[in-house]
RNA sequence: GGGCGGGUAGUUCAGUGGGAGAACGCUUGCUUCACACGCAAGAGGCCGUGGGUUCAAUCCCCACCUCGCCCACCA
């Protein structure tokens, strides 16, 4: 067995000893500086065979970092430092995001504590307070990044409204513009009176809520009845301009071309007849009012009505209604039932039910509200999108995320990009007040391109913030320039992100991904969970359940965070944590540290040459065995690295380590140092070294500082001017596992729990001493144990094996067990006797149950008849072995 | 109204067409010279309900119940 592949050798200086107790606040800091100071975090695309790349979700400048970023980068992070291991070149590309409307939020509630407000200020000055925000936000993100060890390439740090970003925002708008694909037009859109800007349509959250179904009565003109109509949205009749029925309703055919008189308001308005409205609700009579209804509106065109605007920006009624003028829209609602009330033409009120709409970022409900604003065409940018993940060049893992970004990208509406912010990119639009000319421009320009006028105004507006979002991929790579960036590193290798922005970023991006940059930007997106708390709550401040990664850092270490982040997200899972995680995470450092405490303590200074030390002594069953599990486990941890099941990779390195390593190959190699002969010492030793080392690299990529100290203090680590993360690689083992040396080892592990099993049972104190006999034809089993047998004898107390037939007559003396159809027995004190027939007696019923489940099972002709051969093989053998058993058992 | 995901040990979750697993928690015993942030042993589960396919179903199919999420302009 070839285990020094990579021929690394042992250096002869001595390591430095670990402390005893760990302390990550020494080490955590001091290793992040030391990566970057090695340039670990750099790119080198002209060596590498090759490349991975991501860009990093961008965090909101709108104040500091929680869980789910920590989960998000976590991953990310650890993705990073594994393809680091295998070789590759790899980038992570830092960066923030101006966050439009939430950071511009954020700003005026500082303001308003100070008493003062954006309006005060003026445009630029208010622009110039967000920038500073944007230093001391960006600064606090940026330094929890490293706090949490994130191997991010800084010298490419991003910003969406840097330089860089903003050229490339202009140049898209401008290409879309001038190829029709963005449009202005007057349309009802999702109007914040809160933020006092239009939103998009997903920027919309619907919740149902309690409230009214009001029934109001419009008389009929030139007649004694009224139509009633129902609505939700009382106040909204001021601005009504028809009474819709569905032109097949027998019950209003008598009012068709009639007009009836909007009550309040004494508008005279027209009934009129559409299919839309539909006949079993409410009354079957629609109120319609163009400018406040989204439907409402197209109706309005349909049938060229006046579109009354009954509210302002603010949603407070205008004053072309002077009994309302000045009220807020909800007490005008009230005002207004109550004066309909008052006037007998409340006909009822019913409570009711119904979804209402609240902007995404300040929670007050929207208005549909009509105005003029920046749409962009999205079918034909939609397409290519969809047809890019229908092919597989964009992979969503978990698989499902699939069906819901088609869905919406097979149903997208036009995006409604405009956003009367002053936070934000504006729209880069000019237009010329003596010739009208109105056109896009990358470069700000001061004369009309069309007449040289210099007259001419820039739009107000700025853009969706998730418009410059959507370029990330690309403008963080030099787009639109082609930068050797670009041309390396794009299309990425993957997205890391979390399911409630796909439709806001995920999509954009492959939009313009594709349209701009010629290719998706990125071969799979990863969409993980929410982060939730020990009760399942999401996490958030407004529950009050929030956790701040810095005070777990600095209660646990940024290791501990990780792992209880990594270990408990498996693909696309929710992740729960708590304190009780959090100790997890810790327990494993703990356990970590001290592993390698007491390999450093044992064996400072390791044989040079591990191949020699490997040579000159023979490997035992318990060095074939570790080795051969290392293997595996390598094997399976980096496959499933491969697939971004990180979760399930860490629980493989993790009990590997934990419990072949420590649990068992550790206390074997405890006890065979004592009488190891020097050569069998110095391979011991090499042997945990190596192993550790192993350990140490695959656990790097989860937990980078310990692994990165621990690897330090090793006299290998300390040899090194520059750390793990820059120098190392995976193991490169090809050796195959040793199926025999597990099976062996296996065997022997069973037998000494089953000692144990019977220890405890009876109570023989740890320190006490036992006799072990043993009894089995099996000689190559008999041959293992012997070989085993200082395994056996330290790990579960025995000071003598012995081997052969126990007599008749004694048999009532001992307690007795099976494993793997080798009889074990121990000699009982007679006042133990109790425990020892109530185990057995247990044991007899589970193997005696199992008989009769194989017996019937190959008594059915059927099974026997068409199940495989070797299933039906497999029953027979287990049936004679435990029929053997059981009987050992009986007899006792 | 449409779609998606889950229901397995006290909890959080793996899992496979043929003997139910892990972690944490719990119980018990241990100051065993790396670690009590530890070691050892143990208890604990009609694998949501009903039907179907199959020699065989926790796993595949159908229905239902249930929890959660997303999408949709029903006043």
């Amino acid at each position: 067995m070839d285990i020094a592949k990579d021929n690394t050798d042992f250096p002869q200086d001595s390591g430095t000893s670990l402390p005893k107790h760990i302390d990550p606040t020494h080490y955590e800091a001091k290793w992040y500086q030391r990566w970057m100071d090695a340039g670990c975090f750099s790119t080198h695309p002209e060596a590498a065979p090759s490349r991975f790349c991501i860009v990093i979700p961008p965090p909101n400048i709108t104040g500091s970092l929680h869980m789910g970023h920590a989960l998000n980068l976590s991953l990310q992070d650890a993705i990073i430092r594994h393809k680091k291991l295998t070789g590759a070149d790899v980038l992570w590309l830092p960066g923030t995001d101006h966050a439009g409307i939430a950071t511009q939020n954020v700003v005026e509630k500082q303001l308003m504590d100070e008493g003062t407000h954006r309006a005060d200020l003026g445009r630029e000055r208010f622009e110039q307070r967000v920038w500073e925000w944007k230093e001391t936000a960006q600064g606090r993100i940026n330094d929890q990044l490293r706090k949490l060890g994130a191997a991010v390439d800084w010298r490419m740090e991003r910003f969406t409204f840097d330089e860089q970003c903003c050229h490339a925002v202009r140049q898209a708008f401008k290409t879309l513009y001038d190829e029709g694909l963005i449009y202005k037009d007057m349309r009802i859109i999702n109007w914040c009176p809160r933020c006092k800007t239009a939103l998009s349509d997903i920027e919309v959250e619907f919740e149902e809520e309690g409230g009214a179904l009001y029934y109001v009565s419009y008389p009929v003109e030139g007649t004694s009845e009224a139509i009633v109509v129902a609505t939700t949205r009382p106040e909204t009749m001021l601005g009504d301009s028809a009474v819709a029925v569905n032109p097949d309703d027998e019950r209003y055919k008598k009012f068709h071309d009639k007009m009836v008189t909007l009550p309040l308001v004494g508008r005279s308005i027209p009934v009129i007849t559409d299919d839309y409205v539909d006949r079993q609700f409410g009354t079957g009579a629609l109120k319609i009012t163009p400018a406040h209804d989204p439907y409402d509106f197209e109706i309005g065109k349909k049938h060229n009505l006046p579109a009354y605007c009954m509210m302002d920006e603010d949603g407070v009624i205008t004053s072309d209604y002077p009994a309302y003028t000045g009220m807020d829209r909800f007490a005008c609602r009230v005002k207004v039932a109550v004066d309909l009330k008052s006037q007998g033409l409340l006909v009822k009120q019913e409570v009711y039910r119904h979804s209402v709409g609240h902007c995404y970022r300040c929670g007050i409900a929207i208005e549909p509200y009509l105005s003029l604003q920046w749409f962009v065409r999205m079918k034909e940018l939609a397409e290519p999108a969809a047809q890019a993940v229908r092919d597989g060049r964009t992979r969503f893992l978990p698989d499902r995320w699939t069906k819901v970004y088609l869905n919406w990208m097979d149903n997208i509406r036009d995006w409604c990009i405009s956003r009367q912010l002053w936070w934000g990119h504006r729209i880069p639009v000019w237009t010329c007040a003596d010739c009208g000319d109105i056109s896009a421009s990358v470069t700000d320009i001061q004369e009309c391109p069309n007449c040289s006028s210099r007259n001419i105004s820039q739009e107000d507006d700025v853009l969706d913030t998730w418009f410059s979002s959507g370029l990330w991929p690309l403008s963080t790579l030099g787009w639109p320039n082609s930068t050797p960036a670009l041309k390396t590193y794009y299309p990425t290798s993957i997205l890391v992100t979390g399911f409630d922005i796909i439709f806001f970023w995920v999509a954009r991006m492959m939009m313009f991904g594709l349209k701009f940059g010629g290719d998706v930007p990125f071969r799979d997106v990863l969409i993980h969970g929410i982060v939730r708390d020990a009760e399942g709550t999401k996490m958030s401040k407004s529950y009050g359940n929030v956790i701040d990664p810095l005070d777990i850092i600095d209660e646990y270490g940024a290791d501990s965070l990780r792992f209880s982040c990594l270990s408990s997200a498996g693909m696309g899972q929710d992740v729960y944590l708590s304190d009780e995680k959090f100790r997890s995470g810790r327990n494993l450092c703990n356990k970590l540290w001290n592993a390698a405490r007491f390999i450093l303590m044992t064996a400072p200074e390791p044989p040079s040459d591990l191949q020699k030390a490997l040579s000159e002594a023979a490997l035992d069953l318990s060095d074939r065995w570790i080795l051969s599990r290392a293997k595996e486990t390598l094997d399976e941890a980096l496959a499933l690295m491969e697939q971004y099941d990180l979760a399930e990779a860490l629980h493989k390195i993790y009990a590997f380590f934990w419990h072949d390593f420590c649990d068992w190959y550790l206390e074997i190699a405890k006890n065979r140092l004592k009488n190891a002969t020097e050569a069998e010492h110095n391979m011991i030793t090499s042997i945990l070294h190596y192993l550790l080392r192993w350990i140490l690299t695959l656990f790097h990529p989860f937990i980078p500082f310990i692994t990165e100290e621990i690897w330090q203090a090793l006299p290998v680590g300390a040899r090194h001017s520059v750390p793990l993360l820059a120098e190392e690689r995976y193991p490169q083992f090809d050796f195959a596992p040793d199926d025999e040396a597990i099976r062996q080892m296996t065997f022997i592990q069973g037998l000494i729990r089953n000692v144990r099993d019977i220890r405890a049972s009876l109570s023989i104190p740890p320190k006490t001493k036992i006799e072990l006999l043993v009894s089995t034809d099996d000689s190559h089993k008999i041959q293992t144990m012997k070989i085993c047998e200082s395994y056996i004898s330290s790990l579960s107390g025995v000071s003598r094996i012995q081997f052969g037939r126990i007599k008749d007559k004694d048999e009532n003396r001992y307690a007795t067990c099976i494993i793997d159809g080798v009889e074990i027995f121990v000699p009982v004190p007679s006042e133990m006797k109790d425990g020892e027939t109530e185990r057995l007696e247990k044991r007899r019923k589970t193997l005696s149950e199992e008989l009769v489940r194989i017996e019937g099972k190959l008594q059915n002709e059927s099974f026997v008849q068409k199940a495989p051969r070797e299933v039906v093989q497999k029953e027979r053998e287990k049936l004679v072995a435990l029929r053997d058993d059981l009987n050992k058992i009986t007899e006792r």
